[in-house]
DNA sequence: CTGTATCCGAGTCGATACTG
DNA sequence: CAGTATCGACTCGGATACAG
């Protein structure tokens, strides 16, 4: 992810996806946002390390690759909801599989620092 | 990913798969070894625009985290193999997931770009 | 509330040359 | 053949302050 010359076009499927849901934050955005609209201030109370640039910079890729919707409410105060888009849905197995597969990692690993202490 | 600092524990477990595979050449060589073990400069050759450097760096990481075996044959000239690990071969699947979805996705991009032009 | 602007250091990556 | 060493450009991302 970044981390990527995003204006030339993948050849290599693998790394298109990489590029679309590879960046710091976005898989973590995505799922948030499996369970309905968010706002902004929401997704930042979620991620608190997230500074908020980086937010906005991860939401605009997003953005702009079709995984994610932005509804501005012309309200005062501001009111902004981030949603996933039809397209966007369509990662969700790939992120339940690489979810899936990264615990029972995590696990081995636990399991192998307990032995060495 | 890169993009790492590989020694704090991740929290998430999609985060780990990343770190793990989300590196900026890892997919590509861990779908090259899926074939079968692999010569370093045959993975050079399936991958040209990859430096010995990274190539190198990417393979050492691979091989730390338990995905790839790295086997030297004592012999003139140097003759070095690098294979999936079992554990390594358990990623395929995501990996699967990800060209079939990244291809769909550059499927659609292509027939936008026809429809612009 | 939802961002933007600016600065700046740390890390990444390519190019090139070289070694056992 | 299979790398390592070194340098430098570039990028990423954190901190902070500010704006509509």
């Amino acid at each position: 992810m970044k981390r990527d010359t995003r204006e030339i076009p993948y050849d290599c499927p693998i790394e298109a996806t990489l590029g679309l849901i590879g960046g710091k934050w976005k898989a973590l955005i995505l799922d948030h946002l499996t369970d309905g609209a968010l706002r902004f201030g929401s997704l930042q109370r979620l991620m608190p390390k997230v500074t908020p640039k980086m937010l906005t910079q991860q939401l605009r890729e997003l953005e702009k690759d079709g995984l994610v919707e932005r509804h501005v409410y012309p309200v005062v105060p501001p009111k902004v909801e981030y949603e996933l888009t039809d397209f966007g849905q369509t990662v969700l197995p790939i992120l339940d599989a690489m979810c899936v597969w990264g615990r029972e990692y995590l696990d081995d690993q636990r399991k192998k620092d307990r032995k060495k202490s």
